[in-house]
DNA sequence: CAGAAAATCACCCTTTGGAGTGATTTTCTG
DNA sequence: CAGAAAATCACTCCAAAGGGTGATTTTCTG
């Protein structure tokens, strides 16, 4: 089997270093290049096209997300994950909506580094659930008036298991014990929240972000 | 008190020394001896008159249906529980409905299997249709395989995977240029061969065994 | 070709879901 | 403590979903 071909982009060189050596030990992953911007990050997938890319959010010249936007354009197939010093999480709903199917917190063990990628490469996990939802619970605790982008809350997020789960309203209710005109009002709230139409939706979105087990 | 006398009979070997592993524990049960098809099972059974005989539905040469169709035929007071993998579920019914007084699925905890023998053997469990139905919905709620005596057609799976992108059945409806009634007909069909109950059961379902993207 | 299986459509009826609106209570936090 | 946010509950209304039953047409297959 061949290894898994990685694209570095980060305008660190420390921090380019940090990934190349968690990497470098496993044998299923080859570091075929590293570049420190979004322009040079379009060149080089031109030019080497790595089965992933690990795209920094902030760099100079042309950051991480427009450099991802641009690339799912021309090389739909190209997996990116985007990484990232954990404190700016908004950040990530954004990558995801320009097309990075993935996120990596920088100061994360290197083993979980090497998991994470591993599975991430064999299109195993789109996006780890302890991943997401930690992302989504530090998010509520963090974040306080992003305006736009409101969070759910960790009642709401909840709910959002439970419906996603196939549960009826009624059996939601049965089992927080609240009222279903609560539960009724819980997931219309999430489901505004998230631009979401109605539960199957929601079902859909939980497993596509890999909220579920 | 006597221990009951069982015969195994299952053309794999392994399967007999799984079950020989877990009910050779128990001082109440004693294996007295093993077969690997139907024509084994009777000459067995005439040779060594066990108490009951655990019976595998498929094998080679007679299968266990008609073993225990025949067996039941010249000694109607030995009981027989079909022992079969989880997937084929009508043939259960079958079984039944040929003489067999219980079934057990292969996969099932050994403590399972031991309260279940436990209490065929000392009459408390008339093989009701309780018991039946309990280990139905246990095994259709926990190991939901799609029962190969149910595939579903392809433009069934072509209606699944609409339906588990979240789109409406009108939606679907257009989507294929059908009318709404046949989309629901197809769902209907699609439930009930999944044994599930709604589309987002279906949905969880398709997302889980990686049916979509 | 004939029978079986699949796909199509129709109608009825009940339950569930979701939008809209509004209100009260609890919890968090500066 | 006070104000904000979250959680709770209630009610109406209409659309969507799902079960049951049955029928016709098309396609597959021995």
């Amino acid at each position: 089997m061949q290894p898994f071909r990685i694209l570095i982009i980060d305008d660190h060189s420390q921090a380019r270093e940090g990934i190349r050596d968690i990497l470098e030990e496993y044998e299923d992953f080859l570091i075929v290049g590293e570049g420190k911007n979004g322009e040079e990050a379009i060149h080089l997938t031109e030019e080497l096209m790595p089965d992933i890319i690990l795209m920094d959010i902030q760099m100079p010249v042309m950051d991480g997300l427009e450099a991802t936007k641009r690339i799912k354009l021309q090389f739909p197939y190209v997996k990116i994950v985007m990484i990232t010093v954990s404190d700016d999480i908004t950040d990530l709903f954004d990558a995801l909506k320009k097309g990075a199917q993935g996120y990596l917190v920088k100061n994360l063990q290197s083993e979980l580094w090497y998991e994470y990628l591993q599975a991430f490469a064999l299109d195993e996990v789109p996006m780890s659930k302890e991943i997401a939802f930690q992302i989504l619970k530090d998010f509520v605790k963090n974040k306080s008036e992003p305006a736009e982008k409101t969070p759910l809350s960790a009642r709401e997020f909840e709910v959002l298991k439970l419906v996603a789960s196939a549960l009826s309203n009624k059996e939601i209710s049965e089992k927080l014990f609240i009222s279903e005109h609560t539960v009724k009002s819980h997931l219309k709230n999430i489901l505004s929240k998230l631009h979401l139409d109605n539960r199957v939706q929601l079902t859909k979105y939980a497993y596509q972000q890999g909220l579920m087990d």
